[in-house]
DNA sequence: GTAAACCTTGCACCCTAGTACAAGGTCAAG
DNA sequence: CTTGACCTTGTACTAGGGTGCAAGGTTTAC
């Protein structure tokens, strides 16, 4: 299979293909005469891997140490139970500090109501934010 | 002051400081005849202001959005709820993301006690991980 | 006079997961 | 013969919020 049918097979771009070969997550495979990529079947379970490990929060960084070690004849299963637990502490603690930005939000929302433009001070660049407490939360996109 | 004693003042690295100036949160300040930036005292709640506003969700592009107003005469205000209400939506829907990661790395550690790892095929890289269903979680640190 | 501590500018780099583009090679159809 | 669709490589770019470094100028303390 050349790279753009077992792209259009994975649901995925060429460009990504190689990216995925560059990063160590897929291996470089034949060549044909011309220089064309030639995949082999195996090739979409594993990109089918890929995007299960995406699915479950894993980076590709993650995913290709899993990858590693298979590919070292070791099984990754105590190693993804790991990741798997720190993933969920992370997205536990992300979710607490979403629920606490998300509350300073609508007591922001809330008391914007009672206030008016007028009563902004020239220090105060807008009223409704500048009681914010400066506590680090990040950015939701982050 | 000088950007040594503002950065100190406000917490923050000097580097910062003219970063921000950068990018357009701080106006160039006058210089000293030897070309060093001489802030006034209204830097100060300019900075706190930022603050506040990144305590609060907002990137640094908008916070500019609502300085911007307020250097050209234009009540902020309801430019600011606009921005809250948008961001409170964002993270509403991030949270929701990953209440729904949060479950299904639970159900995958869960059922990863009831699997041995002689199970492991080698198709399936890691049957902890293949029977995730591929939707588009993205990464927690996102 | 000299060393430390400050300031200036501009540029590169960090992270993630790609996407876009340029310049060229290859292959099949008409 | 040419057009279009495919392939190759390498490079740069995106967002976000900075950090680090190099190479130089200035000021302060001793």
């Amino acid at each position: 299979m050349r790279i753009g049918e077992v792209a259009a097979a994975a649901g995925v771009d060429p460009q990504t293909i190689r990216f995925y070969e560059r990063r160590g997550l897929l291996p470089p495979p034949q060549r044909d005469p011309n220089g064309y990529r030639a995949y082999e079947d195996p090739i979409l379970p594993r990109l089918q891997f890929i995007r299960s490990g995406q699915g479950a929060g894993l980076t590709l960084v993650e995913i290709a140490t899993i990858l590693d070690m298979r590919g070292d004849g070791v099984m990754p299963c105590l190693h993804v139970r790991d990741l798997l637990s720190t993933k969920l502490r992370d997205v536990r603690a992300r979710r607490a500090e979403l629920a606490a930005l998300e509350a300073e939000l609508e007591a922001l929302i809330n008391r914007s109501d009672g206030l008016n433009p007028v009563d902004c001070t020239d220090t105060d660049v807008c009223h409704i934010i500048s009681q914010t407490p400066v506590t680090k939360a990040p950015n939701p996109s982050d």
